[in-house]
DNA sequence: ATATGATATCATGAAAATATGAATTGATAA
DNA sequence: TTATCAATTCATATTTTCATGATATCATAT
């Protein structure tokens, strides 16, 4: 494909697109995440890990759910959340390289 | 870098982290970040391509000047915007891989 | 059958993002 | 110096997002 062709194509996928981009673009769910990128995690454990209201980490998982990022398998009465997305973790790793490296900028 | 050390400096980042992301993730802006990707613009060429209305050009392009997404120079009275960010290159990068492949999913 | 633990959903209010049209600035050409 | 073009800023209404607390569901252990 060219350029140009890429363009077009984001063009008529801008919605979807965003969409998945909404799903990454809170401080919460991006804690979520980066939980998630180790490894899967029940609901309590991100509610340990992150400190976030009960509520509040059932509805970002909705969302999560929403745009296809994460999925769950369920184990007797707990559920295990996991990253179930390849461009969701490609965007994680650029996050990583250019915000979190020692030698990142800012 | 380990990945848990990873994670916790994305904690210490997730507010920034969230604020570039919400740069990309509006489809408007995406599409204005599509015509970008492929070399400077000026404010009336971008509001050609995308059929915005100039007043929300501008604050779409403010932004992302915000977040530090694209810069301009001046010429004349017209200013030509360019992607300026290393990370979001990336990130339209995985974009395009991922949702408009002919091969990608959806 | 009931109590408990794990999680989701609902209802509400507050805060942030978006679109739109009008007014403004700033640079240049006449 | 005035008119014009390019772009930004302002004011406002609408929509979306987010947090919170209460309630509900669902599976399991007693």
């Amino acid at each position: 494909m060219d350029a140009a062709s890429g363009i077009e194509s984001m063009a008529a996928k801008a919605d979807r697109v965003a969409g998945f981009l909404k799903g990454l673009a809170s401080p919460h769910r991006l804690l979520i995440l980066c939980e998630l990128t180790q490894g899967e995690r029940s609901v309590t454990d991100l509610i340990e890990a992150t400190g976030l209201p009960q509520s509040s980490m059932s509805q970002h998982l909705a969302k999560l759910k929403e745009e296809d990022i994460v999925s769950f398998r369920r184990e007797h009465r707990t559920l295990y959340y996991f990253l179930d997305n390849k461009a969701a973790r490609e965007v994680m790793t650029v996050l990583f390289d250019n915000f979190c490296r020692d030698d990142a900028p800012g």
